[in-house]
DNA sequence: GCTTGACCTTCCACTTGCTGGAAGGTCCAC
DNA sequence: GTGGACCTTCCAGCAAGTGGAAGGTCAAGC
């Protein structure tokens, strides 16, 4: 099967499926005519690489998963440790998302937004969060 | 001030001063050994950026609101379409992140977790989200 | 047989927002 | 005058792809 079938079914772009392959995630065959072809098992890979990165994995994350998935001999709890470290790391996103959106918020609720130009918005940005006053790095 | 106090000041790395400096969002001054020296304004503009940056908005955008800034004619209203915006993406990101969140809840909820090889959630991701499945890109 | 267009190939550059490190200059205290 | 802390420039690299150029291949239509 070429590329382009593959990331129909993969539901990613050809250009990613390359990328893929180069940083060897996956190693599909070759055709006589030099076109990649991608046997059911890749098409397996890449569609698990798919759900693993729309699920927030980074790459490095899904070669682990991969190789626990390749591993007959895998213990599922390792496979529920990675999840759910990643699970911490969206909570944490969540929670920082939430903070910037609260202060928006109420920078925007402070600002009468007219065709004047004082803006409370641009006074509280220019006061910085200071060097020791809770900004988030 | 050398850029060390600066750093200090606005709660930035030097090498981060430097860079926006490279891409022209500061202008500090020369002193007579060639180092940079901030000024009070330079010191005001980089805690913009580091405030602005916090509550993420892009570089672009901070480019944006720097530009508003030191227009004495803006309108508060153009200040404030850009943080509701700003809103809004955070917003779509949150969702998204809960989203992430439920769906590796149930997989890890799942899972039983020990020693054994077989594990809903490796199963879960070879199955892919399909081409028309819901996937988000 | 020839053209057209869709597909495939490789390779290199660009993106965002920095960060690390090397090689060297400056400043100040001891 | 020496050590260490600071500063300078420049070059390389990170994640995770994306865009585009230059060219090869395949199948359909005339």
């Amino acid at each position: 099967m070429n590329i382009g079938e593959a990331a129909a079914l993969a539901n990613l772009p050809p250009k990613t499926i390359r990328y893929y392959e180069d940083i060897a995630l996956i190693h599909p065959a070759r055709a006589g005519n030099g076109y990649r072809d991608y046997s059911e098992t890749d098409i397996h890979r890449l569609q698990f690489l798919q759900r693993a990165r729309s699920l927030g994995f980074t790459i490095e994350e899904c070669r682990v998963l991969l190789s626990l998935y390749d591993d007959d001999h895998r213990a599922s709890a390792d496979v529920r440790a990675v999840a759910m470290e990643k699970i911490g790391e969206v909570e944490r996103k969540i929670v920082e998302l939430r903070s910037m959106k609260a202060t928006l918020t109420r920078l925007v609720e402070s600002c009468h937004g007219d065709a004047r130009p004082d803006c409370p918005i641009l006074e509280d940005l220019a006061r910085g969060s200071g060097p020791s006053c809770g900004g988030h790095q």
